[in-house]
DNA sequence: CATCCGTGGTG
DNA sequence: TCACCAAGGAT
C-alpha cells in the first residue's frame, strides 16, 4: 500500500519556494560551516551535526578546521589526533569513516569531492542524508536532504501521518522534496527547511505564528500541528555494572587501554575496567581478580574514589571507581599484545578519552590536589 | 527491519 | 527525576 501525498497536488510550490527561501535569506542563524560552499567543510559539519545539536558542534568544528583546514591535511593525519578532535563528540565511528571516506577522495578522485549521487554514497559514513545535504548544498544539485527536521516539517505542512521512525518513511518525505525543490537555489531550500525545523517548526510547541510558510501548512490549518509528527519509537536501556581503577606506577604513570576497534567507543582509550558478572566478590578483589587472569599483576586500591552512572543511548554504565598502584613490573609484551601502556599526566593529553573516563580522571585530580 | 552507536540540553 | 531528544549510518 503506497501512501499519497494529498496535499502534494494542491500546495503551491512556487510560493511555499520563496516564502521558505526569503524567510531563510534573512533569518538564517551565521554559523561557521556557511562561511562558504567548501564541499569538505559542509561535508565534515555534516558528519559532526549528525544526531547532534548546534550549539555543542560549534566549537568542535572550528578547531577540527584548525587542525585539518583543508581536505588534503584532513587525509595525512594520523588516527590518534583524529579520534582526539572528536573527544566529547560522541558517535566516534562517524569521524573513523569520515577519515577513511577523505581518503578515499584524496585517492581516487584527486582530493574533490565527487558531486554525483552514485559516487558520493559509496563513501564510509555517507547515507541518504548525508549525500544529499552535500549535494544541494555545496554543488546545487536538486537532491533532497530527509532529516528529522524535514520530516518533521513536511508532516505538518502536507499532514504526512506515517511514523517517522520507521526507515521506509524517509522514501515519502524524498517525495515530496524532489516536488517540492527550488531546482534555482538548492542549498538554500534544504537549508530552510532545516533551519524551519529547528527554529520555528519544533517538536514541541512549534512558533506557528511566526512561520513563514503558515498559509501553506496543513496541519496549522486542522490545527493539529503539535500531534505531528508521528514517531513510535521503544526504549529498553539496559545497566551494566563495571569496576575501574586508575592505576598508578613508581614514576606516577598511568595505566591506560586501547579499546577495540568495534563497537561501543572503538578505538577510544580508557581506564583499566571490568564487567560484573559475579556478586560473589566485593568489587576490589573481582577487579584484582580479572587484572590478574589479564596482565599477570595485582594492584593495591585504595578506598572507592567514584561512582560513576553515564547513560548512553541504548545502555547505561554503574562504574565504581577505584584508585591504586601496581607496585611490581609488567610484562612489556603482555601490555603490548593487550593495548595496554603506561602515559605520564602530561601525555594523556594526547590519547582521546570518551567522557564517563574523563569524569573519573576529574575525580582523581580532584582527590590528589 | 531492529539494534547498535554518545553526549548534553530540556521540560 | 527522567523521557525525549538533535542536521543518521552501519550492520
Amino acid at each position: 500500500m503506497k501512501e499519497e501525498i494529498n496535499a502534494l497536488k494542491t500546495i503551491d510550490s512556487k510560493q511555499f519556494q520563496h516564502d521558505l527561501i526569503s524567510w531563510f535569506a534573512s533569518e538564517h542563524r551565521d554559523l561557521p560551516w556557511r562561511e562558504n560552499k567548501d564541499p569538505y567543510r559542509v561535508w565534515v559539519s555534516e558528519i559532526m551535526l549528525q544526531q547532534t545539536r548546534v550549539d555543542t558542534v560549534i566549537p568542535y568544528f572550528n578547531r577540527f578546521m584548525e587542525w585539518f583546514p583543508t581536505l588534503d591535511e584532513f587525509a595525512e593525519a594520523d588516527e590518534e589526533r583524529v579520534l582526539k578532535a572528536w573527544e566529547g563528540l560522541g558517535y566516534y565511528s562517524r569521524v573513523r569513516n569520515l577519515h577513511s571516506a577523505v581518503k578515499e577522495v584524496k585517492a581516487t578522485y584527486g582530493g574533490v569531492v565527487p558531486d554525483t549521487p552514485e559516487e558520493i554514497a559509496k563513501l564510509k559514513g555517507v547515507g541518504p542524508y548525508t549525500a544529499g545535504a552535500i549535494l544541494s548544498i555545496a554543488y546545487g544539485k536538486p537532491e533532497p536532504a530527509v532529516d528529522g527536521n524535514v520530516m518533521r516539517v513536511l508532516s505538518r505542512i502536507l499532514l504526512i501521518r506515517e511514523d517517522i521512525a520507521k526507515p521506509k518513511t524517509r522514501k515519502t518525505f524524498e517525495v515530496a522534496v524532489r516536488a517540492l525543490i527550488d531546482h534555482e537555489n538548492t542549498s538554500f531550500f534544504n537549508q530552510a527547511l532545516m533551519e524551519l525545523g529547528a527554529l520555528i517548526c519544533t517538536p514541541g510547541k512549534p512558533a506557528c505564528l511566526l512561520c513563514p510558510v503558515q498559509e501553506h501548512c496543513e496541519a496549522f490549518k486542522e490545527g493539529v500541528q503539535s500531534e505531528l509528527p508521528i514517531k513510535i519509537q521503544k526504549k529498553k536501556t539496559r545497566t551494566v555494572p563495571l569496576v575501574a581503577a586508575i592505576l598508578t606506577n613508581h614514576k606516577g604513570e598511568f595505566l591506560i587501554h586501547k579499546r577495540p576497534s568495534e563497537g561501543l567507543l572503538a578505538n577510544l582509550w580508557e581506564f583499566p575496567n571490568f564487567e560484573i558478572h559475579t556478586g560473589l566478590l566485593a568489587k576490589r578483589d573481582f577487579f584484582n581478580q580479572e587484572l590478574k587472569e589479564l596482565l599477570g599483576v595485582t594492584s593495591e586500591l585504595g578506598e572507592l574514589l567514584v561512582k560513576i552512572e553515564h547513560v548512553f543511548s541504548h545502555l547505561v554504565w554503574n562504574v565504581d571507581t577505584f584508585s591504586g598502584v601496581i607496585p611490581t613490573e609488567m610484562d612489556q609484551n603482555i601490555m603490548k599484545k593487550h593495548q595496554f601502556q603506561w602515559v605520564s599526566e602530561i601525555d594523556l593529553e594526547q590519547y582521546a578519552f570518551p567522557v564517563p573516563y574523563q569524569k573519573m580522571m576529574a575525580a582523581f585530580k580532584e582527590k590528589n590536589m
